[in-house]
DNA sequence: AATTCCAGCAACCGCCAGAAG
DNA sequence: ACTTCTGGCGGTTGCTGGAAT
């Protein structure tokens, strides 16, 4: 196994070491992924140095990156792994459309997956289907960038990929990525010449973006709400 | 059967921002 | 004000397994 900094270990995790971050998760919680290595111990072995038999204690020799990024990618019980549905990669295209390379935000609103699942899935499947599709636009100026840059003095918005899972079922609160992301709807919205209105009921009283909550199922999702703006056939065929 | 090629994906890297001391 | 720690993000790398030759 390759060795990085700090004697730290890299590559491939295995199942023990898997164990290993699920216990002390569940011990400790998330977060203060750098005390992982030092709090975990996957067990006792006996070390002959001499005459002397040492016992000693084996941690979790990884780095708090590491760690935190095998939690969020990979173990993390709200994810969802397997194939995409044909939903999840249709709305994958049309929040990539409105957001560009915002893999988190775009993750945000896909639930179950995270940044990375999207990001692989669509350099390795999206953008063949999408560049094959490419070819046949028009010329035109690309939604996204009606966006604001994204970069220094630029407001700084996140959107942790369990994001959806952990909203309120009455949740009035609008945040700040929502807002985001509404804005630049609207922008899209407004490029096109259409109407505002994105939102299910007016104001922003039910915000209905994906949830994990039952009771909102009968709100629309965004992708059948692009689909009443005609929005998918203006990013198919006018681009 | 052996080798090469390549797609898919897990993991790493570098950078940045915010919090805490 | 400065440093250190921690977490978040997007881009990239490299391993693995299956397909092709």
């Amino acid at each position: 196994m390759e060795r990085g900094d700090k004697g730290h270990r890299k590559g491939l995790w295995t199942e023990e070491e898997d164990r290993v971050l699920m216990d002390y998760i569940r011990l400790h919680g998330k977060g203060r992924w750098n005390q992982v290595a030092k709090v975990t111990v996957t067990g006792n072995t006996l070390v002959t140095i001499g005459f002397f038999v040492v016992v000693v204690r084996i941690g979790l020799k990884r780095c708090g990156k590491s760690c935190r990024l095998r939690w969020i990618n990979y173990l993390s019980p709200s994810i969802k792994h397997g194939d995409f549905s044909e939903e999840e990669d249709d709305l994958i295209i049309r929040l990539h459309n409105l957001l560009g390379n915002r893999w988190s935000l775009i993750a945000g609103r896909v639930p179950g997956r995270t940044d990375n699942q999207v990001k692989n899935h669509w350099n390795t499947h999206l953008s063949k289907k999408l560049g094959i599709k490419r070819q046949q636009r028009a010329k035109l100026k690309a939604p996204s960038e009606a966006l604001p840059p994204k970069g220094k003095g630029v407001e700084k918005v996140s959107a942790p990929a369990d994001t959806c899972f952990e909203l309120p079922s009455n949740n009035n609160v609008r945040t700040d990525d929502q807002k985001y992301i509404d804005d630049g709807a609207q922008s899209v919205l407004g490029y096109f010449g259409l109407q505002e209105p994105i939102m299910v009921n007016e104001g922003y009283e039910n915000p209905f973006w994906f949830t994990n909550d039952e009771s909102n199922l009968s709100t629309p999702t965004l992708t059948q709400l692009l689909d009443q703006h005609s929005l998918d056939n203006l990013f198919w065929h006018g681009l």
